[in-house]
DNA sequence: GATAAGGGTTCTAGTTACTGGAAGGTCAAG
DNA sequence: CTTGACCTTCCAGTAACTAGAACCCTTATC
């Protein structure tokens, strides 16, 4: 199978699979004509890499994540420390993210948006103090 | 008023502040020795980013919503279009990351999290299906 | 006057995770 | 034999800083 079959496969663009190739996480054979050759086992390694991105996991943890995928005498511990936290890390980014949608939600719902220049949400973002921890 | 006291004043490393002179957002004259002097003008701005930063607008939106901060004949619609996308973008990833917590929170919470090799985190991630749009 | 601490300055390079584009080799069809 | 769709590599750019090196300025102390 050549790379664009293993994009469609994994719905990875096919840059990103030579970036992962780059980086070491996948290291498909060549053809004779010098093209890369994905088989089952890169297949399924590039699906994983995919899912655990869309999860929000960075390429590090991904690159921890599929060794431990791959170690069959792995604890489930060391799995279960990286997801918990990263799961951390998306509640504090959650919790960002709604003080700065409420606070700008506010501003937006005080402003006229018409051909005056009075202007609440340049006034917020004058006087708004500490949104972020 | 030297650099290390507007970051003070403003919440911003002095780091920052030098990148958003080079970047062209602040332009803080210089003292006989070279060094930047902050006035008022300045300093209002910088905190005007710092806020706006904090509030999740990207650098290319503090731009724009600088130039119409200080443009007294501005229109507030101009204003609100550019807060009301940036809210929308919040929104979407909000979404985004609560569907990635919900996945994330129920593999973790499956997970034993011992020196078994069992484990439904990394078999999840083999399975799930999209998680992001 | 020498020196040391604590400012300030510039410049380069590194970070994350790709993405775009150029230049050029390969392959199957007509 | 040419055309078009693949594939390859390599270089540069993205966002918004951040780290660090090398060096200048100021002030205080000895």
């Amino acid at each position: 199978m050549n790379i664009s079959d293993a994009a469609k496969h994994t719905g990875l663009p096919a840059k990103t699979i030579r970036y992962y190739e780059e980086i070491g996480l996948v290291t498909p054979p060549r053809d004779t004509n010098g093209y890369r050759v994905f088989g089952e086992t890169e297949l399924h390694k590039l699906t994983f890499l995919a899912r655990a991105r869309a999860l929000g996991f960075a390429v590090k943890d991904c690159r921890t994540l599929l060794a431990l995928y791959e170690d069959q005498s792995r604890a489930s511990a060391d799995v279960k420390r990286i997801a918990r936290t990263h799961l951390n890390e998306i509640e504090a980014k959650i919790a960002d993210l709604i003080a700065m949608r409420d606070t700008l939600s506010h501003l937006v719902q005080a402003c006229a948006g018409d051909d005056r220049p009075d202007c609440p949400i340049l006034k917020g973002i004058e006087t708004t103090s500490s949104v972020k921890a």
